[in-house]
DNA sequence: AAAAAAGAGAACAAAAAGAGAACAAAAAAA
DNA sequence: TTTTTTTGTTCTCTTTTTGTTCTCTTTTTT
Protein backbone atom coordinates (compact mmCIF):
# COMPACT_ATOMS: atom_id res chain seq x y z
CA UNK A 1 0.00 0.00 0.00
CA UNK A 2 0.95 3.54 -0.84
CA UNK A 3 1.99 6.13 1.56
CA UNK A 4 -0.06 8.98 1.86
CA UNK A 5 1.20 12.22 -0.11
CA UNK A 6 1.67 15.56 1.52
CA UNK A 7 -1.43 16.51 0.66
CA UNK A 8 -3.13 13.72 1.64
CA UNK A 9 -1.52 13.53 5.21
CA UNK A 10 -2.43 17.45 5.11
CA UNK A 11 -5.78 17.18 4.55
CA UNK A 12 -6.27 13.59 6.65
CA UNK A 13 -4.93 16.03 10.03
CA UNK A 14 -7.73 18.74 8.85
CA UNK A 15 -10.33 16.17 9.13
CA UNK A 16 -8.86 14.62 12.28
CA UNK A 17 -8.19 18.75 14.23
CA UNK A 18 -11.49 19.58 12.79
CA UNK A 19 -13.66 16.81 14.00
CA UNK A 20 -15.78 18.88 16.64
CA UNK A 21 -15.91 22.09 14.62
CA UNK A 22 -18.52 20.06 12.19
CA UNK A 23 -22.04 18.67 13.87
CA UNK A 24 -22.14 16.26 11.53
CA UNK A 25 -19.65 14.45 9.23
CA UNK A 26 -18.68 16.57 6.22
CA UNK A 27 -19.65 16.19 2.48
CA UNK A 28 -17.17 16.73 -0.14
CA UNK A 29 -18.64 20.39 -0.68
CA UNK A 30 -18.61 21.47 2.61
CA UNK A 31 -14.50 20.04 3.36
CA UNK A 32 -13.55 22.00 -0.08
CA UNK A 33 -15.14 25.01 1.26
CA UNK A 34 -13.58 24.65 4.38
CA UNK A 35 -10.54 23.81 2.90
CA UNK A 36 -10.68 26.80 0.18
CA UNK A 37 -10.65 24.23 -2.69
CA UNK A 38 -12.63 25.04 -5.85
CA UNK A 39 -12.94 21.43 -7.36
CA UNK A 40 -14.90 19.24 -5.44
CA UNK A 41 -13.22 16.38 -8.02
CA UNK A 42 -10.20 17.25 -6.69
CA UNK A 43 -10.65 16.76 -3.37
CA UNK A 44 -12.61 13.43 -4.15
CA UNK A 45 -9.13 12.09 -5.64
CA UNK A 46 -7.48 12.75 -2.08
CA UNK A 47 -10.51 11.44 0.17
CA UNK A 48 -10.15 8.28 -1.44
CA UNK A 49 -6.40 7.79 -1.18
CA UNK A 50 -7.49 8.26 2.43
CA UNK A 51 -10.10 5.54 2.83
CA UNK A 52 -8.12 3.25 0.81
CA UNK A 53 -5.34 3.69 3.44
CA UNK A 54 -8.16 2.78 5.89
CA UNK A 55 -8.19 6.28 7.63
CA UNK A 56 -11.38 7.48 7.15
CA UNK A 57 -14.82 6.11 5.69
CA UNK A 58 -18.18 6.67 4.93
CA UNK A 59 -20.31 7.66 7.69
CA UNK A 60 -23.48 5.73 6.70
CA UNK A 61 -22.64 3.19 4.26
CA UNK A 62 -23.24 4.02 0.50
CA UNK A 63 -25.72 6.46 1.49
CA UNK A 64 -24.34 10.28 1.50
CA UNK A 65 -24.13 11.45 4.89
CA UNK A 66 -20.70 12.22 5.04
CA UNK A 67 -17.17 11.09 5.97
CA UNK A 68 -15.33 10.23 9.35
CA UNK A 69 -12.18 8.87 10.24
CA UNK A 70 -12.11 5.42 11.32
CA UNK A 71 -11.64 4.13 14.73
CA UNK A 72 -8.03 2.94 13.02
CA UNK A 73 -6.91 5.83 12.18
CA UNK A 74 -6.58 7.28 16.14
CA UNK A 75 -4.77 4.60 17.02
CA UNK A 76 -2.41 4.67 14.04
CA UNK A 77 -1.83 8.23 14.34
CA UNK A 78 -0.72 7.36 18.15
CA UNK A 79 1.61 4.62 16.78
CA UNK A 80 2.88 6.64 13.89
CA UNK A 81 3.73 9.70 17.17
CA UNK A 82 4.87 7.28 19.21
CA UNK A 83 3.15 8.69 22.06
CA UNK A 84 0.66 7.63 24.01
CA UNK A 85 -2.76 9.36 24.60
CA UNK A 86 -3.01 10.57 28.10
CA UNK A 87 -6.82 10.15 28.87
CA UNK A 88 -7.78 12.06 32.59
CA UNK A 89 -7.56 10.88 35.64
CA UNK A 90 -8.82 7.76 37.68
CA UNK A 91 -10.12 8.33 40.84
CA UNK A 92 -11.82 5.35 43.19
CA UNK A 93 -15.08 5.82 43.15
CA UNK A 94 -16.11 7.95 40.38
CA UNK A 95 -16.13 6.83 36.66
CA UNK A 96 -13.45 6.75 34.61
CA UNK A 97 -13.63 10.17 32.67
CA UNK A 98 -14.92 9.32 29.21
CA UNK A 99 -12.06 8.01 26.85
CA UNK A 100 -11.66 11.56 25.09
CA UNK A 101 -7.92 11.90 24.42
CA UNK A 102 -6.76 15.06 26.67
CA UNK A 103 -3.11 15.25 25.22
CA UNK A 104 -0.44 13.19 24.33
CA UNK A 105 2.91 12.15 26.37
CA UNK A 106 6.19 10.96 25.70
CA UNK A 107 6.68 7.42 27.40
CA UNK A 108 9.50 5.33 27.56
CA UNK A 109 9.46 1.83 25.21
CA UNK A 110 10.05 -0.35 28.39
CA UNK A 111 6.84 1.22 29.83
CA UNK A 112 4.88 0.12 26.94
CA UNK A 113 4.24 -2.90 24.88
CA UNK A 114 2.70 -3.62 21.60
CA UNK A 115 -0.88 -3.06 21.96
CA UNK A 116 -2.87 -0.03 22.39
CA UNK A 117 -2.21 1.60 25.47
CA UNK A 118 -2.82 4.73 27.35
CA UNK A 119 -2.06 6.66 30.52
CA UNK A 120 -4.22 8.11 33.14
CA UNK A 121 -2.89 10.10 36.03
CA UNK A 122 -3.84 7.78 39.60
CA UNK A 123 -6.09 10.06 42.36
CA UNK A 124 -5.98 8.44 45.80
CA UNK A 125 -4.40 6.36 47.58
CA UNK A 126 -6.13 2.78 47.52
CA UNK A 127 -2.47 1.49 45.77
CA UNK A 128 -0.01 2.73 48.32
CA UNK A 129 1.64 -0.09 49.44
CA UNK A 130 1.85 -1.66 46.21
CA UNK A 131 4.02 1.65 45.68
CA UNK A 132 1.15 4.11 43.62
CA UNK A 133 0.62 7.14 44.64
CA UNK A 134 -1.25 9.74 44.72
CA UNK A 135 -0.58 12.15 41.43
CA UNK A 136 1.39 9.01 39.64
CA UNK A 137 0.93 7.70 36.06
CA UNK A 138 -0.04 4.90 35.21
CA UNK A 139 0.27 3.20 31.80
CA UNK A 140 -2.49 0.81 30.99
CA UNK A 141 -2.66 -1.92 28.44
CA UNK A 142 -5.67 -2.06 27.01
CA UNK A 143 -7.35 -4.88 26.69
CA UNK A 144 -10.87 -6.89 28.40
CA UNK A 145 -9.02 -9.80 30.26
CA UNK A 146 -6.57 -10.08 32.98
CA UNK A 147 -4.72 -12.98 35.08
CA UNK A 148 -5.23 -12.88 38.68
CA UNK A 149 -2.59 -10.81 40.31
CA UNK A 150 -2.45 -8.49 37.98
CA UNK A 151 -3.38 -4.40 38.63
CA UNK A 152 -6.45 -3.69 36.55
CA UNK A 153 -8.65 -0.35 35.81
CA UNK A 154 -11.99 -2.21 36.35
CA UNK A 155 -15.75 -0.60 35.99
CA UNK A 156 -17.54 -1.43 38.43
CA UNK A 157 -21.36 -1.79 37.53
CA UNK A 158 -20.67 0.58 34.58
CA UNK A 159 -20.41 3.41 37.12
CA UNK A 160 -17.28 3.89 38.82
CA UNK A 161 -13.82 3.05 37.74
CA UNK A 162 -10.90 1.95 40.03
CA UNK A 163 -7.21 0.87 39.98
CA UNK A 164 -6.99 -2.62 41.74
CA UNK A 165 -5.46 -6.08 42.22
CA UNK A 166 -7.30 -8.53 40.50
CA UNK A 167 -8.65 -12.23 41.76
CA UNK A 168 -11.22 -13.84 39.93
CA UNK A 169 -13.07 -17.50 40.62
CA UNK A 170 -15.27 -19.26 39.05
CA UNK A 171 -18.59 -17.10 40.53
CA UNK A 172 -16.85 -13.91 41.92
CA UNK A 173 -14.39 -11.27 41.29
CA UNK A 174 -12.07 -9.72 44.26
CA UNK A 175 -10.89 -6.34 43.61
CA UNK A 176 -8.08 -5.70 46.45
CA UNK A 177 -6.37 -2.25 47.42
CA UNK A 178 -3.02 -1.99 48.60
CA UNK A 179 -4.02 -0.34 51.52
CA UNK A 180 -4.47 -1.70 55.04
CA UNK A 181 -6.85 0.76 55.74
CA UNK A 182 -9.37 -0.34 52.68
CA UNK A 183 -11.04 -3.61 52.23
CA UNK A 184 -11.80 -5.75 49.59
CA UNK A 185 -14.39 -5.27 47.54
CA UNK A 186 -16.29 -8.64 46.16
CA UNK A 187 -18.62 -8.50 42.45
CA UNK A 188 -20.14 -11.22 40.30
CA UNK A 189 -18.25 -11.28 37.08
CA UNK A 190 -21.33 -9.79 35.19
CA UNK A 191 -20.84 -6.09 37.38
CA UNK A 192 -17.17 -5.75 36.60
CA UNK A 193 -15.62 -4.66 33.54
CA UNK A 194 -11.86 -4.74 32.96
CA UNK A 195 -10.88 -1.66 31.19
CA UNK A 196 -7.12 -2.17 31.19
CA UNK A 197 -3.86 -3.97 33.08
CA UNK A 198 -1.43 -1.81 34.48
CA UNK A 199 1.97 -2.30 32.26
CA UNK A 200 3.51 0.76 33.84
CA UNK A 201 4.37 3.62 36.29
CA UNK A 202 5.77 7.17 36.49
CA UNK A 203 6.62 9.97 39.50
CA UNK A 204 7.64 12.94 39.10
CA UNK A 205 9.78 14.42 42.34
CA UNK A 206 9.61 17.83 40.79
CA UNK A 207 8.48 20.76 42.84
CA UNK A 208 7.51 22.99 40.36
CA UNK B 1 30.84 2.74 0.98
CA UNK B 2 32.28 5.88 0.62
CA UNK B 3 32.91 8.48 3.38
CA UNK B 4 30.92 11.08 3.94
CA UNK B 5 32.84 14.70 2.88
CA UNK B 6 32.40 17.16 5.35
CA UNK B 7 29.23 18.80 3.52
CA UNK B 8 27.31 15.98 3.39
CA UNK B 9 27.61 15.25 7.06
CA UNK B 10 26.66 18.55 7.69
CA UNK B 11 23.43 18.19 5.38
CA UNK B 12 22.76 14.80 7.41
CA UNK B 13 23.04 16.71 10.36
CA UNK B 14 21.06 18.96 9.80
CA UNK B 15 18.47 16.55 8.67
CA UNK B 16 18.76 14.55 11.36
CA UNK B 17 18.38 17.65 13.98
CA UNK B 18 15.40 19.20 12.16
CA UNK B 19 12.95 15.89 11.22
CA UNK B 20 10.56 17.18 13.73
CA UNK B 21 9.94 20.77 12.14
CA UNK B 22 9.00 19.07 8.62
CA UNK B 23 5.32 18.52 8.99
CA UNK B 24 6.15 15.88 6.16
CA UNK B 25 9.39 14.27 4.80
CA UNK B 26 10.79 17.30 2.72
CA UNK B 27 10.97 17.84 -0.88
CA UNK B 28 14.71 18.74 -2.42
CA UNK B 29 13.04 22.10 -2.68
CA UNK B 30 11.97 22.48 0.91
CA UNK B 31 15.43 21.20 1.95
CA UNK B 32 16.95 23.82 -0.27
CA UNK B 33 15.10 27.05 1.67
CA UNK B 34 15.56 25.63 4.49
CA UNK B 35 19.42 24.93 4.21
CA UNK B 36 19.71 28.64 2.04
CA UNK B 37 20.52 26.73 -1.15
CA UNK B 38 19.55 27.81 -4.59
CA UNK B 39 20.27 25.00 -6.68
CA UNK B 40 17.90 21.36 -6.32
CA UNK B 41 20.50 19.34 -8.67
CA UNK B 42 23.50 20.55 -6.50
CA UNK B 43 21.56 19.32 -3.38
CA UNK B 44 20.27 16.30 -5.21
CA UNK B 45 23.91 15.45 -5.77
CA UNK B 46 24.63 15.18 -2.03
CA UNK B 47 21.24 13.49 -1.10
CA UNK B 48 22.22 10.83 -3.54
CA UNK B 49 25.37 10.35 -1.45
CA UNK B 50 23.37 9.99 1.84
CA UNK B 51 21.16 7.35 0.23
CA UNK B 52 24.15 5.71 -1.09
CA UNK B 53 25.50 5.55 2.23
CA UNK B 54 22.43 4.20 3.75
CA UNK B 55 21.84 7.39 5.93
CA UNK B 56 18.24 8.39 4.28
CA UNK B 57 16.14 6.90 1.64
CA UNK B 58 13.25 7.80 -0.28
CA UNK B 59 9.63 7.97 1.56
CA UNK B 60 7.82 5.86 -0.62
CA UNK B 61 9.70 4.64 -3.60
CA UNK B 62 10.42 6.83 -6.24
CA UNK B 63 7.42 8.92 -5.97
CA UNK B 64 7.68 12.70 -4.93
CA UNK B 65 7.02 12.41 -1.45
CA UNK B 66 9.89 13.55 0.32
CA UNK B 67 12.76 11.62 2.16
CA UNK B 68 13.68 10.84 5.46
CA UNK B 69 16.10 9.54 7.71
CA UNK B 70 16.74 5.18 7.30
CA UNK B 71 15.72 3.72 10.77
CA UNK B 72 19.84 2.49 10.88
CA UNK B 73 20.16 6.83 11.06
CA UNK B 74 17.58 6.99 13.16
CA UNK B 75 19.64 5.07 16.42
CA UNK B 76 21.96 8.17 15.19
CA UNK B 77 19.65 10.96 16.43
CA UNK B 78 18.70 8.89 19.45
CA UNK B 79 22.20 9.40 20.55
CA UNK B 80 22.73 12.72 19.71
CA UNK B 81 18.87 13.73 20.74
CA UNK B 82 16.75 14.35 23.76
CA UNK B 83 16.97 11.09 25.27
CA UNK B 84 18.48 10.41 28.26
CA UNK B 85 21.72 8.81 28.87
CA UNK B 86 21.06 5.96 31.09
CA UNK B 87 23.95 5.21 32.74
CA UNK B 88 23.85 1.90 34.71
CA UNK B 89 22.27 0.49 38.19
CA UNK B 90 22.68 2.41 41.83
CA UNK B 91 22.66 -0.60 44.93
CA UNK B 92 23.30 0.43 48.13
CA UNK B 93 26.59 -0.63 49.27
CA UNK B 94 28.00 -0.55 45.99
CA UNK B 95 29.50 2.42 44.05
CA UNK B 96 27.69 3.67 41.43
CA UNK B 97 28.74 2.26 38.36
CA UNK B 98 31.17 5.03 36.46
CA UNK B 99 29.33 7.10 34.39
CA UNK B 100 29.59 5.74 30.92
CA UNK B 101 26.53 5.90 28.94
CA UNK B 102 25.26 1.87 28.34
CA UNK B 103 22.31 3.67 26.63
CA UNK B 104 19.70 5.94 26.29
CA UNK B 105 15.97 6.23 27.58
CA UNK B 106 13.46 8.29 25.81
CA UNK B 107 11.51 10.12 28.82
CA UNK B 108 8.32 11.77 29.65
CA UNK B 109 9.20 15.48 29.69
CA UNK B 110 7.68 15.71 32.95
CA UNK B 111 9.50 13.56 34.51
CA UNK B 112 12.66 15.34 33.79
CA UNK B 113 14.24 19.03 34.05
CA UNK B 114 15.68 21.37 32.40
CA UNK B 115 18.76 20.64 33.38
CA UNK B 116 21.19 17.76 33.00
CA UNK B 117 19.52 14.27 33.80
CA UNK B 118 19.92 10.47 33.80
CA UNK B 119 18.37 7.50 34.46
CA UNK B 120 19.38 5.03 36.84
CA UNK B 121 18.37 1.48 37.82
CA UNK B 122 17.30 0.76 41.25
CA UNK B 123 19.15 -2.67 43.10
CA UNK B 124 17.68 -3.13 46.54
CA UNK B 125 14.72 -2.19 48.98
CA UNK B 126 16.15 0.98 50.66
CA UNK B 127 13.58 3.09 49.68
CA UNK B 128 10.23 1.02 49.34
CA UNK B 129 8.47 2.48 51.81
CA UNK B 130 8.91 5.87 49.60
CA UNK B 131 7.50 4.07 46.32
CA UNK B 132 10.68 3.34 44.74
CA UNK B 133 11.17 -0.28 44.62
CA UNK B 134 13.59 -2.93 43.61
CA UNK B 135 14.00 -2.46 39.40
CA UNK B 136 12.55 0.82 39.25
CA UNK B 137 14.33 3.46 36.96
CA UNK B 138 15.13 7.07 38.66
CA UNK B 139 15.32 10.26 37.10
CA UNK B 140 17.97 11.88 38.65
CA UNK B 141 19.25 15.75 37.95
CA UNK B 142 23.05 16.21 38.12
CA UNK B 143 24.00 18.92 40.40
CA UNK B 144 25.83 19.13 44.09
CA UNK B 145 23.59 20.32 46.46
CA UNK B 146 20.20 19.41 47.87
CA UNK B 147 18.03 20.27 50.27
CA UNK B 148 16.54 18.65 53.00
CA UNK B 149 13.86 16.20 52.42
CA UNK B 150 15.03 15.19 49.18
CA UNK B 151 15.94 12.12 47.53
CA UNK B 152 19.55 11.96 46.87
CA UNK B 153 22.22 10.05 44.69
CA UNK B 154 25.05 9.96 47.45
CA UNK B 155 28.67 9.10 47.38
CA UNK B 156 29.60 7.89 50.61
CA UNK B 157 33.80 8.04 51.39
CA UNK B 158 34.07 8.04 47.37
CA UNK B 159 33.61 4.54 47.66
CA UNK B 160 29.89 3.47 47.37
CA UNK B 161 27.09 5.34 46.18
CA UNK B 162 23.20 4.92 47.56
CA UNK B 163 19.26 6.53 46.94
CA UNK B 164 18.06 8.14 50.10
CA UNK B 165 16.54 10.80 51.57
CA UNK B 166 19.21 13.59 52.52
CA UNK B 167 19.16 15.94 55.87
CA UNK B 168 22.12 18.36 56.33
CA UNK B 169 22.49 20.06 59.50
CA UNK B 170 25.72 22.50 60.66
CA UNK B 171 27.99 19.51 61.23
CA UNK B 172 26.37 16.59 60.00
CA UNK B 173 24.78 14.33 56.96
CA UNK B 174 22.13 12.03 57.70
CA UNK B 175 21.09 9.78 54.82
CA UNK B 176 18.04 7.98 55.32
CA UNK B 177 16.36 4.77 53.93
CA UNK B 178 12.70 4.13 53.59
CA UNK B 179 12.83 1.24 54.74
CA UNK B 180 11.71 -0.14 58.58
CA UNK B 181 14.51 -2.95 58.86
CA UNK B 182 17.44 -0.78 57.85
CA UNK B 183 18.83 2.50 60.00
CA UNK B 184 20.33 5.74 58.92
CA UNK B 185 23.62 6.75 58.55
CA UNK B 186 25.13 9.56 59.88
CA UNK B 187 28.51 11.25 57.94
CA UNK B 188 30.47 14.29 58.46
CA UNK B 189 30.01 16.48 55.28
CA UNK B 190 33.13 16.17 53.71
CA UNK B 191 32.92 12.10 53.83
CA UNK B 192 29.17 12.68 51.86
CA UNK B 193 29.53 13.55 48.02
CA UNK B 194 25.44 14.26 46.46
CA UNK B 195 25.92 13.36 42.64
CA UNK B 196 21.79 14.07 41.44
CA UNK B 197 18.91 14.80 43.41
CA UNK B 198 15.78 12.64 42.04
CA UNK B 199 12.71 13.99 39.94
CA UNK B 200 11.60 10.89 38.48
CA UNK B 201 11.01 7.86 38.95
CA UNK B 202 9.01 4.55 36.56
CA UNK B 203 8.23 1.52 36.73
CA UNK B 204 7.73 -1.12 34.39
CA UNK B 205 4.84 -4.19 35.21
CA UNK B 206 5.79 -6.21 32.02
CA UNK B 207 6.52 -9.81 32.55
CA UNK B 208 8.23 -10.65 30.05
C1' DA C 1 48.76 24.11 -10.37
C1' DA C 2 45.80 20.16 -10.28
C1' DA C 3 42.08 17.67 -8.32
C1' DA C 4 38.05 17.33 -5.67
C1' DA C 5 33.97 19.18 -3.85
C1' DA C 6 30.27 22.37 -3.91
C1' DG C 7 27.25 25.25 -6.13
C1' DA C 8 24.14 27.72 -9.79
C1' DG C 9 20.99 27.27 -13.23
C1' DA C 10 18.62 25.25 -17.21
C1' DA C 11 15.96 21.55 -19.12
C1' DC C 12 12.89 17.60 -19.00
C1' DA C 13 9.61 13.79 -17.76
C1' DA C 14 6.68 12.14 -14.49
C1' DA C 15 3.85 12.72 -10.47
C1' DA C 16 0.67 15.30 -7.92
C1' DA C 17 -2.76 18.71 -7.40
C1' DG C 18 -6.29 21.33 -9.03
C1' DA C 19 -10.41 23.25 -11.94
C1' DG C 20 -14.53 22.39 -13.98
C1' DA C 21 -18.13 19.84 -16.38
C1' DA C 22 -21.32 16.04 -16.49
C1' DC C 23 -24.25 12.47 -14.50
C1' DA C 24 -26.98 9.38 -11.44
C1' DA C 25 -28.61 8.56 -7.02
C1' DA C 26 -30.03 10.24 -2.55
C1' DA C 27 -32.03 13.69 0.34
C1' DA C 28 -34.83 17.58 1.04
C1' DA C 29 -38.44 20.64 -0.22
C1' DA C 30 -42.50 21.79 -2.68
C1' DT D 1 -46.45 12.41 -5.25
C1' DT D 2 -43.23 15.72 -8.14
C1' DT D 3 -39.63 18.99 -8.13
C1' DT D 4 -35.44 20.85 -6.54
C1' DT D 5 -31.23 20.59 -4.29
C1' DT D 6 -27.37 18.16 -2.59
C1' DT D 7 -24.08 14.53 -2.78
C1' DG D 8 -20.79 11.09 -4.49
C1' DT D 9 -18.55 9.77 -8.56
C1' DT D 10 -16.14 9.95 -13.00
C1' DC D 11 -14.06 12.27 -16.60
C1' DT D 12 -10.82 15.47 -19.26
C1' DC D 13 -7.68 19.17 -19.27
C1' DT D 14 -4.31 22.48 -17.09
C1' DT D 15 -1.05 23.96 -13.72
C1' DT D 16 2.26 23.16 -10.25
C1' DT D 17 5.68 20.47 -7.96
C1' DT D 18 9.19 17.06 -7.79
C1' DG D 19 13.09 14.12 -8.92
C1' DT D 20 16.61 13.75 -12.11
C1' DT D 21 20.27 14.90 -15.36
C1' DC D 22 23.14 18.01 -17.54
C1' DT D 23 26.75 21.77 -18.27
C1' DC D 24 29.34 25.33 -16.47
C1' DT D 25 31.38 28.14 -12.66
C1' DT D 26 33.21 28.83 -8.07
C1' DT D 27 35.33 27.30 -3.90
C1' DT D 28 38.13 24.28 -1.19
C1' DT D 29 41.69 20.92 -0.56
C1' DT D 30 45.91 18.63 -1.73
Amino acid sequence: MDVLTRRQREIFNFLRDNQENFTYPPSLDELCAALDMASRGSLHKHIMALINAGLVEPFNGNKQTGIRLTAQARLEDVAAGQDLPFVGSIAAGKPIEALETLSYMSVPDALKSDKPCYVLQVKGDSMIEAGIFDGDWVVIEQRPYARNGEIVVALIENTEATLKYIEQTAGQVLLLPANATMTALSYRPEQVEIQGVLIGQMRSYRSH
